[in-house]
RNA sequence: GGGAGCAUAGCUCAGCUGGGAGAGCAUCUGCCUUACAAGCAGAGGGUCAUAGGUUCGAGUCCUAUUGUUCCCACCA
């Protein structure tokens, strides 16, 4: 089928858009050429979670991924993208709880760990082949040979890798120190999975008395008077010199009755509150580090799931929450409590269930972040990876230079278990490559791996090399990684750039990509974020299938800068949909139109003055689209495309062309279908990475080189030279400025299209109004004919000839003196000189400026000087209208 | 407490390295002109948040202010 068939009336994405993908697939488009030597262009995909399905934010990450890659691809690059999902270890086993908790009232402790790793696995098959589904309908032109999974045996294999390599080096470590508990989720949390929000709360002040003194006590204030149970010591500043003299007593706890000393530490701000601190050292990051430096004891106070352990005595058992009431009044009751203030603060809670996170001291596992950050802040600042746009940056930078050590132990079952092996006989540690069954120290069989699993995040870390192969030494890996450039979102700059950044410096020795191209949220029409619990998330899917997945594409890239969120709404999906409309009917007209076998470029000797001139246009606009896509402007690029395929191609050059169209058999009329069908396949090579589907499908339909088979593996433009007319393309635009002149004035005076005028045109420049223009002003501007002089005798402009336009290039007449209301044309034109002469006053003290002239480019003031006579020339010829009008 | 973004036409937003403001939608007028009414031809509408500054020239660069959104942070 090379073009051989016609397209179908209407314009139906869902008849061709899934049969096109299926056809990409079969030749193997999407797997990049071994034979290929050219430089490479690669990306992996942002594993999107297996917990569920892609929403709108998927389907931007994408889209923008899929234009670079095709862009690239068309090129002629070395063009990978290499596609998967991510295991989402804490969120996909959430859900499977929640499943199983629902269909079968059962929890995962019911099952075992390995009954119920094996419904995760399900459930991942299940989700998998979903999202692989949802990309293939968005157009996703992803290397499926190469797809991967960061739970897979490769992956598997990179994080153990990664791992032990880590802790052989001192950047892994195992120890008891503060972490974010979540008693739902009953597991630790890195502190990014931690999300802060602003809730209102009280500030219990509460009296402390000091042992042996009758009637004295310190006040110490906090926001959660559960943690009491576990203070060790009180704190004041040692330069206080309110305070300082409490050094070394003793205050008992009240309720438990535990004594704890007074200690001195700077890290009490002078003057806030009362200056009397409690120290929890095991339920506060701060009061942990005083515990530290005073040697305290380090008492914690609840169990796994919140509820308060025996060191609450007779509170023992409660949950935090109940233990806190029942404290408090107890307190107050007692006479200890000395007031309560509103207080809202900021409260951590877990980013997977929201339930509030609890700060205290647990044995887990950690990355040196140290050590990792400061190559991984060197190559940003060198520029060795450039963020697009600039400012997150700064952001990564910040994060970075105060980063905390990385907590990656998680009490989950689903998800990379940690490689460390114990000894239940002689309590030997064993971190390995392989599984160890025997204990290398004492020989021992009784040899059991740590139950906990890694954070998620360690294993998207690696995903630039696990998916290339790595660890072993691929070919693939020698080829493609570093890779070129990494789409996603400003928010998982430090849950997954900077740890890829730092990863990849530490385990191959260069970054990991060249660019971090960071897009926006897409929220909804009101500007809300997406989210289940509000219920204003739309589903990709539904989008696609009524309105096809190049309209979502086109309203997903159109109209939005790199870095800011964008609104997702129906009327964006109209005005996308209209697009691809438009095309496919402007495609239609000239496939009906095409005898010819091939269309091939006229030699410009052949060409009409609106060839040269669509030729230009066309020529700057794959100049600009190519810059544009060059500095990531997917938007810029997008809509230089829309606005010359709308305004320029269709509602001008497709119009021009009839004429020449209507006379068969001509030479024209074969230049006239040559160049329309030429610069048509242009506008589907330029727009065929936003909207891969209609303009395969039209491109199909069309004559083309049969060894060009797909317009996928069609060369992308290139600015042309050859293509450059502008001489000729001015020339032309003064007619298209003179047909706009006369419809406007006709369209002010409510003149009837069918009521047909004579044009009278007096120019200065005769040979760009020849008379293969004239048919364009019968067809355009309901001319009867034309009649073109430099300069009509006054017989000609008489009375009869009244309506006057001026133009830049031409002063017209219309033969329609009865339409003419004199004094509304008097007003008309004085309105117009005045704003020509204040134009021109304007122009010519800016001419006068003598820093102007100066220090302006000369080519700026050569244009306003030739602007000033333009505008002079229209001031002559506007006065002179007046002057006939009497 | 630090940091960043945003503030441009009624609405949603473009406007890259400074040279006198654009689009889509909405509104108004006239058109079924034989590719498209998901369309065609026109029109109206903006002291580009405010105040200073740099410059021959400022939505565009600098400073401050106001409003707004977001990120980070251990003030009990």
């Amino acid at each position: 089928m090379n073009g051989n068939y016609e397209l179908p009336k209407t314009y139906r994405p869902a008849d061709f858009e899934d049969r096109i993908y299926q056809s990409w697939c079969d030749k193997g488009y999407f797997t990049p050429n071994p034979e290929n030597r050219a430089e490479h262009f690669s990306v992996v995909i942002p594993p999107p979670n297996v917990t569920g399905q892609l929403h709108m934010g998927h389907a931007l990450d994408e889209t923008l991924q899929d234009i670079l890659v095709r862009y690239k691809r068309m090129q002629g690059y070395d063009t990978l993208w290499v596609p998967g999902t991510d295991h989402a270890g804490i969120a996909t086993q959430i859900k499977v709880e929640e499943r199983l908790r629902e269909e079968e009232g059962l929890t995962r402790y019911d099952l075992g760990r390995e009954k119920f790793l094996e419904r995760v696995w399900q459930w991942k098959d299940k989700y998998e082949a979903r999202i692989t589904g949802q990309l293939k309908k968005l157009g996703a032109s992803c290397d499926w040979t190469r797809q991967r999974f960061t739970f897979d045996e490769g992956c598997s294999r990179a994080v153990r890798e990664v791992f032990v390599n880590l802790y052989e080096k001192g950047l892994i470590y195992r120890g008891n120190r503060i972490i974010n508990w979540c008693p739902h989720c009953l597991t630790a949390l890195s502190d990014t999975e931690v999300i802060y929000s602003e809730q209102a709360g009280s500030f219990w002040h509460v009296r402390y008395p000091i042992k042996g003194e009758e009637g004295a006590y310190v006040e110490v204030a906090t926001t959660r008077p559960e943690t009491m149970f576990g203070d060790t010591a009180v704190a004041v500043n040692p330069n206080d010199e309110k305070n300082r003299h409490l050094i070394g007593k003793t205050v008992i706890l009240p309720i438990v009755n535990r004594e704890i000393p007074v200690i001195g530490d700077d890290y009490v701000e002078i003057g806030f509150g009362t200056g009397c601190v409690k120290i929890t050292p095991a339920h506060d990051p701060n009061d942990f580090l005083v515990g530290q430096r005073h040697n305290l004891p380090m008492i914690k106070v609840m169990n796994d799931d919140a509820t308060i352990n025996r060191w609450g005595g007779k509170y023992e058992g409660m949950d935090r929450y109940a233990a806190r009431r029942a404290l408090v009044a107890d307190l107050e009751a007692e006479g200890y409590l000395v007031s309560v203030e509103p207080h809202s603060h900021n409260v951590g809670t877990c980013y997977r269930c929201h339930t509030t996170v609890e700060p205290l001291i647990s044995d887990q596992w950690f990355v040196r972040m140290e050590p990792l950050a400061g190559p991984a802040l060197r190559v940003v600042r060198e520029g060795k990876v450039r963020f697009e746009p600039e400012r997150f940056s700064k952001i990564y930078i910040n994060w970075l230079e105060n980063v905390h050590d990385w907590c990656i132990s998680r009490q989950l079952w689903w998800g990379h278990r940690i490689p460390a092996f114990y000894c239940r006989d002689c309590g030997e540690m064993t971190v390995s490559r392989e599984d160890v069954r025997v204990c290398p120290k004492c020989g021992s069989s009784h040899v059991e791996q740590d139950s906990d699993v890694l954070d998620t995040w360690f294993s998207s870390a690696l995903w630039p090399f696990s998916t290339l192969g790595w660890p072993e030494k691929t070919a693939d890996l020698a080829r493609y990684y570093p890779t070129s450039v990494l789409v996603t979102g400003y928010d998982i700059i430090f849950f997954w750039v900077a740890r890829m950044i730092f990863s990849g410096l530490e385990q191959m020795g260069e970054v990991p990509f060249h660019t971090v191209f960071m897009h926006g949220l897409v929220r909804d029409a009101q500007g809300r974020k997406m989210s289940k619990s509000l219920g204003n998330g739309i589903d990709p899917l539904e989008v696609i299938e009524q309105y096809g997945a190049d309209a979502l594409r086109f309203a997903l890239s159109t109209g939005n800068s790199p870095g800011n969120d964008m609104r997702f709404s129906e009327e964006k999906m109209e005005a996308a949909r209209n697009f691809a409309n438009k095309l496919w009917n402007a495609s239609r007209f000239v496939r009906m139109n095409l005898t010819i076998a091939h269309a091939e470029l006229p030699e410009s000797g052949r060409l009409a003055a609106e060839d040269r001139w669509i030729l230009t246009e066309y020529n700057k606009t794959v100049a600009s689209v190519v810059s544009a896509l060059d500095s990531f402007e997917v938007g810029v690029a997008l809509s230089a495309i829309y606005d010359f395929v709308w305004d320029v191609f269709c509602d001008w050059y497709i119009e021009l062309t009839k004429s020449r169209l209507a006379e068969k058999g001509t030479e024209g009329n074969l230049t006239a279908q040559n160049v329309l069908c030429w610069v048509l396949t242009g506008i589907l090579r330029l727009l065929h990475p936003f909207m891969p589907f209609i303009t395969e499908e039209i491109y199909q339909a069309l004559p083309h080189d049969p060894a060009v088979e797909s317009i996928m593996i069609a060369e992308y433009p290139k600015a042309d030279a050859a293509l450059d007319f502008s001489e000729d393309a001015l020339a032309f635009s003064r007619v298209i400025t003179a047909i706009r002149a006369i419809r406007m004035r006709r369209n002010e005076m409510n003149v009837q299209p069918s009521r047909r005028a004579k044009v009278y045109l007096e120019t200065k420049y005769p040979a760009s109004f020849g008379p293969a223009t004239h048919a364009f002003f019968v067809r355009l501007a309901s001319a009867s004919g034309v009649e073109v002089a430099e300069r009509f005798s006054p017989e000609v402009i008489s009375a009869d000839n009244a309506v006057q336009i001026i133009t830049d290039s031409a002063a017209i007449y219309l033969p329609m003196a009865d339409l003419v209301d004199t004094e509304k044309e008097r007003a008309r034109l004085l309105t117009e000189e005045k704003k020509l002469s204040d134009e021109i006053e304007r122009l010519n003290k800016k001419l006068a400026n003598e820093g102007f002239v100066s220090k302006a480019p000369a080519a700026i003031v050569e244009g306003e000087r030739a602007k000033l006579a333009r505008y002079c020339e229209n001031l002559e010829g506007v006065r002179a209208a007046l002057a006939k009008l009497g």
